[in-house]
DNA sequence: TTGTTGACTCTGA
DNA sequence: CTCAGAGCCAACA
């Protein structure tokens, strides 16, 4: 006993499922409310179930942009989701996290 | 147990 | 903000 990995990744998708729709956040603004290092939470989200229920891709990173995984592959489809969540991109393909930036303060 | 890798972030320039 | 270097944490062999 004593260690108990799991629930560090219970603890980063319960905060990722909490983002309202329409909202992303970053990797930073999770890893320090679960108690760990960005690094870990891009872990968390490379280890995710599939049909996991959890939006992920409203997860990027702290320029506001999808981070691509090894495959980079899901990446244009998470653009294409959060287009549908009707979050605007920029030129750029980045997310104005001034507009759209969770930062988990207005959970009441 | 050690070493490497990874969907990152911070600091400095 | 961008470029480059260093750091921290967790999982895997």
């Amino acid at each position: 006993m004593q260690k108990s990995s799991g629930s560090l990744y219970q603890s980063i998708y319960d905060l990722v499922c909490q983002v309202p729709v329409g909202y992303v956040t970053t990797y930073g603004r999770v890893s320090q409310l679960c108690g760990c290092t960005a690094r870990t939470v891009g872990f968390a989200m490379a280890a995710l179930p599939v049909g996991s229920q959890v939006p992920w891709q409203r997860v990027v990173n702290r320029l506001g942009k999808i981070s691509l995984r090894t495959d980079g592959e899901g990446n244009l489809l998470q653009r294409d989701i959060l287009e549908a969540e009707g979050i605007c991109f920029d030129a750029d393909q980045r997310i104005n996290l001034a507009n759209y930036g969770w930062d988990f303060a207005d959970l009441s």
